[in-house]
DNA sequence: TATATTTGCAACCAATCGGTTTCGTATAAA
DNA sequence: TTTATACGAAACCGATTGGTTGCAAATATA
């Protein structure tokens, strides 16, 4: 069983789900009213989002409330982390090491 | 045909070659012989991150060099920001709601 | 020119994914 | 206590995924 964040907001609608959910936090019904698929279907992906801790569970009676972890959304901010060097530099890297390579031909 | 930048990097291997490529643009050759899979494996991975632009080609020859797109990733940071004020704020979301859900009983 | 190298593409396959329907359980309401 | 509601779990199904092998095209080299 892959549960991996990226996995999990590979999905549109889990996707959709984490901004429906970031605003405040809701039932599994309440979420499913949002999409055109079953309760069950959406029960699966809130199943899915929360194995991989981006969301958390809050039980109140028989009602679950479900809210974003904001710790694990950090995750995916601190793999982008790594890059941000990369795109905030305007040289065209492919550029450079072509170049490199001609004038070493010559 | 789904290509979304999302999708494409749900897969390990996929985030993997991003890792490799971000240090300097590489050939499809190259870049399978850091991983198990066959050559044709790694380039159907190499079609799905240029398909979404996550990747560039640059042809020289016969050879065609990947590297990083950064205009791309900083896509993936911009659908993180929105929920940045979300982690960054230390109160506990749910427990506000579920606290007002109560008092509205009373 | 003949041969080797680099690469993409197509066909195929098992595993996984996202959806459905059906069911059981727990809590709230009548 | 009986009935309605909220929810998760299981079984099933078609589509997609990530892998393979085999092949064709283009470029470099002998």
């Amino acid at each position: 069983m892959r549960r991996d964040v990226f996995q999990a907001i590979a999905d549109p609608t889990r996707r959709a789900i984490i901004l429906l959910i970031a605003a405040q936090a809701m039932t599994p019904n309440a979420i499913a009213e949002h999409f055109d698929s079953t309760r069950q279907a959406v029960s699966k992906h809130l199943r899915i989002l929360t194995e991989c801790e981006l969301l958390k569970q809050e039980q109140s009676g028989r009602e679950i409330y479900y809210q974003l972890n904001g710790t694990k959304m950090k995750e995916i901010d601190k793999w982008l982390e790594q890059y941000k060097k990369i795109w905030e530099s305007r040289f065209n890297q492919l550029d450079e090491v072509l170049l490199t390579l001609k004038n070493k031909k010559k």
